[in-house]
DNA sequence: CTGAAAGCGCTTACAG
DNA sequence: CTGAAAGCGCTTACAG
């Protein structure tokens, strides 16, 4: 029955701070920001006192009057590709190590993600980073308008509007197309993902222009609907639908790929890569492990996300950003076990 | 060269509001507390007006005065286990519908995790909860010291401190045995993960315990080390060392027995299960599929959320609570293709 | 180079 | 039931 609880939050000030040093808090709180106008001496002697009794500005006060959060709001849904809980963490902590922290707008349903966004933007984030979904427009805007710019991470903006951060695509799809085609394959197949998403369109465009240009016939189209391992199934399963069976395949991406090639051997008796071969994009880890060593285009992570940071930084510090959409040129394609050499042996 | 970009970050404030309805600020604000003392019809006009125009109270002000942020703290690392990215993302939008909005501490090395949860300490979060890691006494005291009660999900603070939510772990390991026992099986084996985990403990003491009880020797241990699909692997290759080769065991956890039955296989020519039976723990999407069919004990996922929920509710109103860890019924072995019932025919 | 003052957007005693 | 005032912890013109 009694509910109050006495919970020490007593936090230390500019106001402890200032009397302990018998300054003014104007001075103190000027020691904090390198381009003030301070004496070197009277700042360290503030920096000092506040590591000794362990003073942090409060960022809600700063931020009342700065404007800026230095709070970075992330955008995740479904989360069907284990690609992105890495992509996560691993942005979470550079963006961390940079000054900034993260927060989190999560639906299970892309359609729900909007008021998940609403809530998070009450807190003024300096931008937010999309993952894993999309924004509409309609969304987007709101961002903007709340003064959080927006950057696309990995997939792009549906309207193209917005900041994003990418791998090129095509040129991915366009390798994947070259590495079956020199390897003697003459039928090919792209599985398809999710149709508003630019890695799906871009990845399908490389591989099929590619296949044109070098003189195949235009490669079938199996449509996965979404990207997961279910879906990658599914459309393995309808392998047999399509007028003719492909010899070489480019999945949207390997979690896609993973299910497609189960479902080729345990549930049609089609073997990989005796009977088909087939290529993911992503390499992600799993695509390494022995039961699957996928052959896959490799996403240039690491680029991908030092861009990312450097971006975020930019536009936290309202710099003007010359480029909205930056390209990564794709990793290299890792060869496993999943693409056979079909040219005949001379 | 130029910096400086005009974004409109008028926000809409207490005072807007209270000029266009010809109120006091304060009458204003009392709107928004459902305990204040406020004329049903003003605080009608208030709401109404304040939907009309956009109006959201900002929660730094508020928490200036309130000392309460609504935000926790979400500590994760690693992430090697695919059963943590769902967990995170139907975690943090039942959170969210709570009001409630999720902040990150994110590291790739445990260790390194301490410095960010101080970061994050910085936004003077209600509450914290920790994911897929452990946070030393020392960080889960500062947590505290901030006013921040710290929440583990699932893996138990090592210290037995802080608040938990957790699956009965121990009563998990015994139902493995008895699955086990009950098909005949008469030489067991634990494969252990990391061994400051108590999920790691307790599935093992429940395990052997329940061996021991029903008159089998005890259970031979195979340290993987970690939680993740290379250290189960590791370990299946390591089969062979021990003394007898079981016939049935039981894994720390499901990504770990993904990555133990794929050494057996491929690795050493032991089949799953003809040879020997492997259980699982967690039922993640992944075992159930047809590359996998993992017998596992299975998480009550749902439950345990829910748990969480209704813990960081009470701990965020800084109500009593009685008890600090809450124990979940664990969910239902999940029979699928990973164990074979060796009794003889009679 | 430093300090006093104003103010960011709120909430909450205190009067009335 | 409502309003004027004080104050949460900061930063930033403005004087000096």
């Amino acid at each position: 029955m009694t509910h109050p609880k006495p919970i020490s939050r007593t936090r230390v000030t500019v106001k402890d701070l200032a009397r302990d040093l018998g300054m003014s808090v104007s001075t103190v709180s000027r020691a904090f920001y390198p381009e003030a106008v301070i004496a070197a001496d009277t700042r360290k002697a503030v920096l000092d006192h506040a590591a000794k009794i362990g003073y942090r500005p409060n960022p809600f006060a700063q931020s009342l009057i700065t404007k800026k959060t230095k709070i970075a709001g992330m955008v995740v849904s479904g989360l069907t590709n284990p690609f992105y809980p890495e992509v996560m963490t691993r942005l979470t902590a550079l963006l961390q190590q940079a000054g900034v922290n993260l927060m989190l707008a999560a639906a299970e349903q892309p359609e729900k993600i909007d008021e998940a966004v609403e809530l998070l933007l009450t807190y003024q984030p300096d931008l937010m980073i999309v993952l894993a979904t999309n924004l509409d427009s309609r969304a987007r805007e709101k961002c903007e308008a709340a003064g959080a710019p927006v950057i696309f991470f990995n997939r792009l903006s549906a309207d193209g509007l917005g900041y994003g951060v990418s791998c090129d695509n095509v040129e991915g799809g366009r390798m994947a197309a070259d590495h079956l085609i020199d390897r003697g394959h003459r039928s090919l197949a792209y599985v398809s993902a999710f149709p508003g998403a630019s890695t799906n369109v871009e990845r399908q465009r490389g591989f099929c222009d590619r296949a044109v240009a070098r003189g195949l016939p235009p490669p079938q189209i199996i449509d996965a609907g979404v990207f997961s391992y279910e879906a990658g199934y599914a459309a393995g399963l309808r392998l047999r639908e399509l007028p003719q069976q492909p010899d070489g395949v480019l999945c949207a991406n390997d979690i896609v790929a993973i299910g497609f090639i189960e479902a080729l051997q345990e549930g049609l008796g089609i073997s990989v890569p005796a009977d088909v071969s087939v290529i993911g994009y992503d390499d992600i880890a799993m695509a390494g492990w022995p039961s699957h060593r996928l052959t896959t285009v490799a996403q240039p992570l690491d680029e991908m996300m030092a861009a990312t940071v450097a971006l975020a930084r930019e536009l936290a510090a309202e710099r003007q950003i010359p480029q909205r959409v930056l390209r990564i040129p794709p990793g290299p394609l890792v060869e496993r076990r999943t693409v056979r050499d079909r040219r005949v042996q001379t």
